[in-house]
DNA sequence: TGAATTTCATAGTGACCATTACATATATCG
DNA sequence: CGATATATGTAATGGTCACTATGAAATTCA
């Protein structure tokens, strides 16, 4: 409740405003994966020298666990907001794949998602864990949404929507069209639709 | 056709096997994409030092052609039998699917595909260029084979089955289990049967 | 045996990596 | 005006990166 730049104590004010910071970090590793940004090209984005950089994040994984979190909290809406929908599973699950394939090539961030491949192949397990867990988290999320109509086969649908994501965001990130990867979802989709409305395919 | 220990010319004789050479350099490549693994770690695990791996292979990026072209040729045939199966163009499909499925979670190799996910976030722009090729190559052949029996979906369906295959891959390679990929794989066959045997959806 | 040829190991190249020691600059508080 | 506290820039840390210059070792051919 307290403004931040009214309260501020004794010594030297930062030069830097650290949500800005965030901002342009997280487009950087959205573009090119948590190896794929350095520390020096991150300070140079930023216009800041690394020991500013460091004393505000702590380290290169400090700076990318917030970039993560501003992604979330940014583009990360979409799936909050399908599973949540009071419309029917099937029309959620729809929306989410749907929207999935807007947000992976919405043209004003890089292609894909920064969780699902922003870090799976780093060199540093630290990241790799962070990512890894958030993806754990959102099938967490998708499944206890499908248990909610269709416990028997949560899991089971849970993973195929995991696998969709997987697939859109690859298949963005190497360049797909949006449009061709709205008709894909819709197919995604529509076998999902099957499987929750109909019966067990023997 | 002339034994390769035989005609051996002047000269002291190599002391590795580079064909075992590239072998064990698929295997890292695979585990770990190409950024992840280092000259020295490939010199150690094939028992030799730099400068001989260089003068049999040129450089990193050689070792890396040649460790995909023997995972093509080893691993990559399921895609081209798939293709080129008498069944019809469903069964084929779903066969591919399937099969990646289980190639994807081969317990004898890392799971995932070198190609989808080898390199396409390398640093570098070569080793990125060299897997989007076989990337491009791998969609023209399975389009070619849709177009055979379904022309005017051809492309849409061969869409389709990339981002299927990107999911597939990379659902594996974060640790999804084979008998879950299985499920998945079917379900997105099911739809492509759908598409294929029906008549376009409204 | 001696020349030619190819591969070998040793030991380095400069560039980049994330990170930090240190001194200086700029603020608030007493 | 000190004293204290925080941020800054300079410059360097040790480490790893892909790659290679150099010379010795091991082979074939004359």
């Amino acid at each position: 409740m307290i403004d931040k730049k009214i309260c501020t104590g004794p010594g030297r004010p930062r030069g830097f405003d650290p949500e800005a910071a965030v901002e342009i970090a997280m487009r950087l590793f959205h573009e090119r994966g948590y190896d794929g940004v350095g520390v020096a090209e991150l300070c140079e984005a930023i216009g800041v020298k690394a020991p500013s950089l460091y004393a505000a994040f702590g380290s290169k994984l400090g700076l990318f666990e917030r970039a993560v979190a501003l992604y979330l909290a940014e583009g990360g809406r979409f799936m909050a907001e399908a599973l949540s929908a009071e419309a029917g599973l099937a029309e959620g699950l729809r929306g989410l794949l749907l929207r999935a394939a807007e947000t992976y090539t919405a043209g004003d961030c890089p292609p894909g998602c920064l969780v699902m491949d922003g870090a799976s192949r780093s060199a540093d397990p630290e990241a790799r864990d962070l990512t890894a867990s958030l993806k754990r988290q959102a099938r967490s999320m998708i499944r206890a949404r499908i248990a909610r109509d269709c416990p028997e086969r949560a899991g089971e649908l849970a993973d195929y929507v995991m696998v969709a994501l997987y697939g859109l965001s690859a298949a963005a990130r190497d360049g797909m069209s949006r449009k061709a990867l709205r008709g894909v979802a819709a197919g995604f989709a529509a076998e999902l639709t099957r499987r929750i409305e109909g019966p067990a395919p023997s």
